[in-house]
DNA sequence: TGTTAGCACTCTAATTGGTTGAGTGCTAAC
DNA sequence: GTTAGCACTCAACCAATTAGAGTGCTAACA
C-alpha cells in the first residue's frame, strides 16, 4: 500500500485540523473539511489505510486520529510550506543593542516565549577558533596582581593573582612582557609545554605568577564548559494538558531549571555544519532526556564569525510549526544582524 | 476571650498534627494526642474560641480545623523552640571551595532544595561600601580599548572602548595617571560632575573615552542592578497539592524563573539591620507577589567584609520550619566560614 | 470496482443519586 | 466546667445511566 495523493490530502486535513483543534479528528469532520467530495465513510476507509501505515494513531477504539511523530514529520518536512499562511499581526520584535549580553540574550528568550506561548531557551554564543589577543598585569594591592586575558571575540578573562610579596613596577613590566611576547597570538593548541617551562625559568622566582596567568588563560579559551543558557515561558507549558500532568510537568520543568541539561540540545545544533538553519525534533527524535512529549525547534545564530548559540523552542508536538519557524527566523536574523554591522 | 494555657496547648497539638499529616485535625484526634484528658467535645469548645481568636480556620462545615496565617506566625515565634527535635540524619553538607562563585552559589541552592524538599534560592552576595581601588586602560586592537576597573572587594569590571583612530601608548598612560590619581580611593557619592569635567578638560579630545570609563564605574558599583539569582527545585511545588493547581503553580514557577521578581526578598532581608539572622514569612507577609499560598524562610550570609547575601527556602505554609531553619542556619555557617579562613 | 448509506457497536465524558465517614454545633445532663 | 448524645453538614467516593462522537463492517449502488 502507498501513500497515493488522496491519502497524502487527507492525512495533511487531518494533521492540520489536529493543530488547530487539539482534538482527535473523526472522519466526519475530514469530509466536510476537504474539498474532496467524500463521504465520512469513504475518508474512514482511508484512515485505516493511513493507520496501517503509521502517520496516525487512535487514542483509543472510538475516537478520532491524531498524528503520530511519523506523521508530524512528514507534515514539517512536506506540507509546511505549501500551506500559505495569512499574514498574522506579530507582536514587535526588538532588541535594543544592550551593552550587556546576558540582559539581551535574556530578553530574546522572554520575547521568544511570549509570542510563541510555547517555552523558549537561548545559548550564550560559543567561541570557537580563540586566540589569545592579549594579557594584561596589573598591581591593584600590595600583594595582589589582577590578570587580564583577552581572546579572539573579545572574549574577556579576569583573574586575581595573590603574590607572596610585592613587586615592584619594572618587573611587572617584563612580566607583561614576556607574556605578551610568548603568547599572543597563539591558539590554546598552540601553547604547549615546552614553551610554558621556557617561560616560567625566564620568570625565575616569578614563575608562579606565569602558572596562574597559564591557568586563567586555559580557563578563558574552554569557555564553553559552563555554556549559559537563558529560558523563559516555562509556565507555558501548562497551556497544553497532554503535558501539564504532574509527573510530566516535573520532569520538562526541571530540565528547564538545571540548563545544563539543554546543552545537548545546543551542542547538536552546532555540530551540524550542513545546517540550513532550522532543525526539528520530533518526540523521540529529541536529544533531550526527558523531553520525549515535546517537539523542539531549533536555529542557530551568529553574533560574529564563530561566534554561535542555538535559539529554540520547546511545546507540544502538536505546536504551531510554522509560527515557532517564523519566530525563530526573524530572531536569528535580528541577532545575526546585531553585531555585524 | 484569651489565649489560656489550655487553649494555646490545643492550639500547639492542632498545628504540629497538622503539619505532619496536612490533613484538617479533627476535635476527636486532639482529645486523643493530647495529654489533657478532654473529651472531643471539650476540644469543640475550645477549637470553636481557637477560630474566633484567628488562630484556626475551618477549610469547610464539616471539615477539621487548620492553622491561620495567625496561628503560624504564633507557631513559627513561640512554640517552635520548645520542642526537642530528634537529631535526624542529613544528607552531609559539602561545599567544595570552587574557584567559581556561580557554581557554588547554583550547587548549594541545589543542596538546599535536595535537603529539605523545598523550592530553594540563593543570591550571590552584594557588595556594599564600594570604593573604587584601580583603573587600567589597555589598547587591545588598532581602535580599541579595554579598561578594566576594579572596586573594593574586588569585583572587576570590563568594558571595550572603541575609538576613532589609534592612542599612542604614551597618551594611554597619561590617561591612565589621569585616571588613576582623580578617582582612585573614591566612593560614588564622592564623585561628582565638576571633578568628571575637569577631567575631561584634560584629557583633551579624549574625553569621551573618560566618559566612557565614568559609564563603566558607575556600572561597576551599582552592580546589585543585575543581582544574580540562583534556584533550585522548583518542581518540588509539586509535591503539596495545595500549590500545585495550575493557576498557582504557574504563577509560582513564573516566579521562580524570573528571578528579578524574587530581589524584592534579597533587599528586604539585607535591609534589616538588627536581623537575627534567620527571617520567617507566611502568607500574606511575603515581600514578594504571587507567593501569597507560601512561606519563606530566609537566612543572610557575609562570605567577607560587606558582601552580603540571602538563601531561601520557599515551600507550603505547613513546611517543617524546624529542618528549613536548620539546613539555613547549617549553610549559612558553611559560607560564612569559606572565605573567612 | 470504488463509493456510500446504514447500522450495530465501543468507548469516553458528563451527570446523577446514593452512601459513607469524618466532623461539627448544640443541648441537656452530670 | 465537662461530657454524652444527637441531628446535621459536607466532601469524597462509587455505581449506574445517559449522551455523543466515532468506528468498522456490510450490503447496495453507480
Amino acid at each position: 500500500m502507498q501513500l497515493d495523493e488522496r491519502k497524502y490530502t487527507i492525512l495533511q486535513a487531518i494533521i492540520r485540523t489536529y493543530l488547530e483543534t487539539g482534538e482527535p479528528v473523526g472522519s466526519r469532520t475530514i469530509s466536510k473539511y476537504t474539498d474532496l467530495n467524500l463521504s465520512s465513510a469513504t475518508i474512514r476507509n482511508e484512515m485505516a489505510d493511513l493507520e496501517e501505515l503509521g502517520y496516525i494513531l487512535q487514542p483509543h477504539t472510538s475516537a478520532g486520529r491524531i498524528p503520530s511523530d511519523k506523521g508530524y514529520r512528514l507534515y514539517v518536512d512536506k506540507m509546511m510550506e505549501e500551506k500559505e499562511r495569512e499574514v498574522e499581526e506579530m507582536k514587535e520584535i526588538l532588541l535594543e543593542k544592550e551593552d550587556k549580553m546576558d540582559h539581551l540574550l535574556k530578553q530574546a528568550a522572554r520575547m521568544l516565549a511570549t509570542n510563541t506561548e510555547y517555552a523558549a531557551m537561548v545559548s550564550a554564543p560559543q567561541y570557537h577558533r580563540n586566540k589569545l589577543k592579549f594579557i594584561q598585569l596589573s598591581r591593584v594591592d600590595f600583594n595582589q596582581i589582577l590578570a587580564v586575558i583577552v581572546v579572539e571575540g573579545n572574549v574577556i578573562k579576569n583573574r586575581m593573582l595573590t603574590v607572596a610579596e610585592g613587586l615592584s613596577d619594572e618587573t611587572l613590566l617584563k612580566l607583561n612582557i614576556l607574556l605578551n611576547t610568548h603568547l599572543n597570538g597563539l591558539s590554546m593548541e598552540q601553547i604547549n609545554l615546552g614553551m610554558i617551562a621556557a617561560m616560567k625559568q625566564q620568570a625565575g622566582i616569578h614563575s608562579d605568577i606565569v602558572a596562574g596567568v597559564i591557568d586563567a588563560v586555559a580557563e578563558a579559551i574552554k569557555a564553553d564548559e559552563d555554556l549559559e543558557i537563558y529560558t523563559s515561558g516555562t509556565k507555558n507549558f501548562f497551556k497544553y494538558p497532554e503535558l501539564s500532568d504532574h509527573e510530566r510537568a516535573s520532569e520538562l520543568i526541571t530540565t528547564f531549571e538545571e540548563k545544563q541539561l539543554l546543552s545537548e540540545l545546543v551542542q547538536d545544533n552546532l555540530a551540524d555544519e550542513n545546517n540550513t538553519g532550522i532543525q526539528v525534533y520530533i518526540g523521540n527524535e529529541t536529544p533531550v532526556q526527558g523531553m520525549r512529549d515535546c517537539s523542539i525547534v531549533t536555529a542557530t545564530y551568529e553574533l560574529d564569525e564563530g561566534m554561535k548559540g542555538t535559539i529554540g523552542i520547546i511545546g507540544p508536538k502538536r505546536m504551531d510549526y510554522e509560527k515557532v519557524v517564523k519566530n525563530l527566523k526573524l530572531l536569528k536574523n535580528q541577532l545575526d544582524d546585531l553585531y555585524r554591522k
